[in-house]
DNA sequence: GCTTAAATTGACGGTTCGTCATTCTATTTT
DNA sequence: AAAATAGAATGACGAACCGTCAATTTAAGC
């Protein structure tokens, strides 16, 4: 059964190298820049090839999104065994998804995209599968962490708040921030610098009660110690620790 | 010259019904289920009269958006003359988005796709104006209380947050705690009663420090007093002021 | 070398966008 | 009233794209 069917890396290794394309068709261009057509004529596939592999357009960026959902969890992962309060811990979570706007802004915009335009139906059933799996495991991850800090005492929810709906508010203010093409007015101000993303995390943490407060406690060490005990590479690709590892004015 | 050009109310009209069309295709079928083919057939006009009115598609969409934000500039404008603290006045103008969303959901989720796809390019150049105009001076509206907060000293940020950061904090919760067709999993946590925003928000301006914080202040008052003496009518409509005007449990 | 089935292809039907030459309409002129 | 004219409306058309499928290619097995 040498060639029954295609080999199974083979069948991988070409629908890596169709997603590749995909994303930067995808990047460059927009979602009207990312056809199939286009999608053929860069990789020298034929169009009726690309249709064994996705079902749709809509699948393409469903598959997108898996990968950068991959992507994510193995970031998140990381992030947990961080050793710290509970409140450190939310904080390398963060991190993460920082991680994926500046490394990835090609899958951050991707999943952007996707998530508006309700394009569940055209999506083949076992990627969504697989999408809707990784997602509630990356907002698993999160919510662990917020039970954990309710565990410990060291977060304490207004009565009628749930860990799901305080998650829902740090998700809004992180996609918020990273929002591309809102209003210009608002991303002028915004900027992509970490320090503004930390700052208004830390207002929220401590408006919802998550100990120790922003006074109480050193975060700025503690984002130092995320990068190098736990995102040593990306901050490096980042430019966040140099040689001297102080942080810049 | 009584017929050198059509007359402006009559193109006014025509413009208005082409949108009041668009607007319910849009809601009932989606970005896709807008074509020009089917916003010709469902006006009676031809693709080429649509295309006196409107440069492309998205010029449509962009179209749809300045009438929303002519919609929610009215509802902040009412806002701001609510007589109270800054943070009341600001709760004031949370719930104009709210009633934006609750009462015109077709033009909260035309913002919302409109917002991330970027079409700048295909919108005619005096709409775009007209666009920026206005989310320009709706901005200014919610800058203008924040700021007002800071003069009376109620609102003490950090140092180094701006308004404008802080506002888009603000933003990005209301946007995210809105957003359609998510996750299903945090969408159905979130729910759209009022109560989440609520509560959501007052986390929020406690942790940047807004007063009176939320123990100090009857802010449920603050929350019917809105409703009774700004928007009376979207109240009833919302079936949030009944005969006993006493909150439901 | 022959058979056979899986893999690949690109032409095709169906849609949609945006244009523009043509047709229509109503006012002005003779 | 008839002709002239300019602005308004039309829909056929070219181009681009999606997703399909009959025809073709490829290579394994004998």
């Amino acid at each position: 059964m040498a060639r029954r069917s295609l080999e199974k890396t083979a069948l991988e290794n070409r629908e890596n190298d169709l997603l590749r394309v995909a994303r930067h068709l995808f990047l460059t261009k927009g979602i009207d820049g990312l056809t199939m057509e286009k999608l053929a004529a860069g990789t020298n596939y034929s169009k009726g090839t690309i249709y064994q592999h996705f079902s749709s357009k809509e699948d393409v960026l469903a598959a997108l999104c898996v990968q950068s959902s991959r992507i994510r969890y193995g970031l998140l992962e990381r992030a947990t065994v961080f050793k710290g309060r509970s409140r450190e811990r939310a904080l390398a979570v963060a991190k993460a998804d920082y991680i994926v706007y500046r490394l990835h802004p090609d899958y951050w915009r991707v999943e952007q995209v996707t998530d508006i335009l309700s394009l569940t139906s055209k999506i083949s059933p076992t990627r969504r599968a697989s999408l809707d799996a990784l997602v509630e495991r990356c907002a698993g991850i999160a919510i662990g962490i917020i039970r954990d800090g309710i565990a410990r005492g060291e977060l304490i929810l207004p009565s009628g708040l749930t860990p799901e709906k305080f998650l829902l508010a740090l998700l809004s203010l992180t996609r918020g921030l990273y929002i591309t093409s809102s209003d210009e007015a608002l991303r002028h101000w915004a900027a992509d610098d970490p320090s503004t993303q930390e700052q208004l995390l830390s207002c929220t943490f401590d408006g919802f009660g998550w100990r120790p407060f922003t006074g109480d406690w050193n975060y700025p060490e503690t984002v130092q110690r995320i990068w190098r005990e736990v995102f040593p590479a990306e901050a490096t690709e980042l430019g966040l620790i140099g040689k001297h590892s102080k942080k810049p004015a």
